[in-house]
RNA sequence: UGUCCGAUGGUGUAACUGGCAACACGUCUGAUUCUGGAUCAGAAGAGUCCAGGUUCGAAACCUGGUCGGACAACCA
């Protein structure tokens, strides 16, 4: 290959994120010995949606790239939230991602041990104590950030009796929320977690992995950074809300006296057209506004899986949208073009009609039966052709056919020729209507034998392709038509007395039958085809041996419809 | 009357770290096409939040504003 081949096929060469600068600094620095190691950190209380995607693509990317390692380890230090479905449901996401952490499975919790000696450490050092005063009066008491808090009663219990506290905390002594251990740094603090604020507090609640070993459980900030920490992790990525932590978790890690990993916060992903909180989408999922957690409406990566999304579109979304400190809306549009763009490439073309209007073709023999050849992707020579059944009596598309129509329309009308693709040039010769409704019945048509595809003479000029299916052959599925589950941009900015659910979008799910051409009778659950003219679709695991169901993905670009709208 | 972070076409990210703003999506033309898809060619669209300053030269550096976001769970 020559040197001018070579640079062609290259991808130009994309430059550094903030985050890749900083690595690269590192590495140059010599810090960590040029070593790259990441996390992805979940709490398993809720399913993963396409902000995580961003953060895992992120964290095991960088590794990637710089030849280090990422762990995955689960924050699960409040029991109360926690469930092992969560937890399964992450595994998998990950995984199907098309990520690997190895051997490398954590628990904050299996911590536990070491973060309950990391807090005697600090007792012992006089740098946090037992508080008794109840949750309201703490949080009365911290200020708010433009007013100092003030020091708690309980803040010079010496030494000895704040260890004995802790202990018997730990012994189990006390009912929940009786007391806490705190930090004793700052009440002053213009930085509101630096208010001396709680490190363990006690619940007597058995966890989903140390069972009822523990009634006193850290809080995020007092097991988060010291997790990093016991891991080597040396680039500690997270989200923005993060950054005035950081200066608490410097702290504990300091007067700990143990590793520093160092912590750079992005900003996270936005959506326009859906919401991204767990909170809610929870509440979607609970009150019923979609069928779970992996409805295909959903930003969660389960539902964009059994929406039909594939790995390599998120994966390239997520590169696409690059990573940056300031806020972010990323348009829907963006992450639709990198489905489409991803199927274009390896989706099998089926031929299927989703509002069907009858076609007789009146010079077509009444009992022949030819096997159509149609190459089974454009894109793609190796994915070879299939037959498809083409017989008399046809269904189009009833969008296909207009009475009267503008002269921009290029389908079928009366007197009007169009292609039937991988098949014949037919001609609108009259058509049936019901006599009370007056909609159209049936189109008469005729077909022109020499025109039939891959025929010497069928390249005969027709402004208009149609899909089609023959009538007798026609396989009835389910169609499942998925629109955006919202109608606004921004859900989550909600007006006055409104809430992100008054924002929904009644039709972001039509279900409807649709005839297919009868190859799909091969297709299996997760399978994703693209219906020509109409979009992607995949096979829900819904599907039965007698019955297809099949979800769009997203439809194709229609500029027919852009020029529609315009007239 | 706090602390921290941010501000570049409609959207998102760049600008080799001071040398007259680029890429992607979207939009619009045209070509081509047996998918009004795809592909190809091209166009419009920001003078970089504002005001000063440093400099031969500023999106970048400095100062002061403005606007936006985060922070007041015994959540993460």
């Amino acid at each position: 290959m020559s040197e001018t081949q070579t640079r062609k096929n290259e991808k130009p060469a994309r430059s550094l994120n903030f985050i890749e600068e900083i690595i690269e600094e590192d590495i140059r620095k010599g810090k960590n010995d040029g070593r790259v190691h990441t996390r992805f950190p979940p709490e398993p209380n809720g399913y993963l949606h396409i902000g995580h995607a961003k953060s895992i693509c992120l964290n095991f990317g960088l590794a990637e790239k710089y030849h280090g390692i990422t762990n995955l380890r689960f924050d699960d230090t409040n029991p109360i939230k926690e469930e092992v479905e969560y937890v399964d449901s992450i595994l998998e996401d990950v995984r199907w991602l098309g990520f690997d952490w190895e051997k490398r499975l954590y628990y904050a919790s299996d911590y536990f041990e070491q973060l309950f000696e990391y807090a005697v450490i600090l007792i012992k050092k006089g740098m946090a104590y037992v508080c008794d005063m109840p949750a309201e009066e703490i949080s009365a008491s911290r200020g708010t950030p433009t007013r100092p808090g003030k020091e708690s009663p309980f803040r010079n219990r010496t030494v000895e009796e704040n260890l004995a506290l802790f202990m018997r905390m730990r012994a189990g002594e006390f009912p929940d929320g009786a007391r806490v251990l705190r930090a004793k740094i700052d009440m002053t603090s213009p930085n509101m977690h630096m208010r001396d604020p709680v490190l363990y507090r006690i619940i007597h609640t058995s966890h989903h992995r140390t069972g009822n070993k523990w009634c006193i459980y850290p809080m995020y900030d007092f097991a988060h950074g010291q997790s990093d920490s016991i891991e080597h992790i040396t680039h500690s990525i997270c989200t923005l809300e993060f950054e005035v932590h950081r200066p608490l978790y410097d702290w504990l890690i300091r007067e700990i006296g143990i590793y520093a990993p160092r912590q750079i916060e992005f900003a996270r992903l936005n959506l326009s057209y859906t919401v991204m909180s767990k909170r809610k989408l929870l509440e979607l999922v609970k009150e019923n506004y979609v069928k779970g957690w992996d409805d295909p409406r959903m930003p969660t990566i389960s539902g964009l899986r059994r929406r039909g999304y594939t790995p390599d579109s998120i994966r390239n979304f997520a590169e696409i949208i690059g990573v940056a400190k300031r806020d972010n809306v990323i348009d829907v549009s963006l992450l639709e073009f990198c489905i489409r763009e991803d199927l274009n490439k390896r989706a099998n073309r089926v031929m299927g009609v989703i509002n069907p209007v009858k076609i007789i073709i009146d010079n077509y023999p009444e009992t022949l039966v030819e096997e159509m050849e149609a190459a089974n992707n454009p894109e793609n020579p190796d994915a070879g052709i299939r037959k498809v059944p083409f017989t008399r009596e046809l269904f189009i598309e009833r969008e296909d056919f207009l009475e009267d129509p503008p002269k921009q329309f290029f389908r079928l009308a009366p007197g009007r020729e169009v292609r039937l693709r991988a098949a014949y040039i037919i001609k609108c010769e009259r058509v049936e209507k019901d006599s009370v409704t007056q909609a159209v019945t049936a189109i008469h048509c005729t077909y022109d034998l020499n025109t039939k595809s891959g025929m010497p003479d069928s390249n005969r000029k027709v402004k208009g392709t149609l899909h089609w299916v023959s009538a007798p052959h026609a396989v009835e599925v389910d169609v499942r038509l998925y629109d955006r589950l919202f109608v606004v941009p921004d859900p989550d900015n909600a007006e006055e007395g409104k809430s992100f659910k008054d924002y929904l979008n009644p039709d972001s799910l039509k279900e409807v039958k649709g005839y297919l051409e009868p190859s799909i009778r091969l297709a299996k659950s997760g399978d994703r085809y693209q219906l020509e003219r109409l979009g992607y679709f995949s096979v829900d695991p819904d599907s039965t041996e007698k019955r297809l169901v099949i979800n769009r993905i997203v439809p194709l670009k229609d500029s027919w419809a852009k020029t529609e709208k315009k007239n």
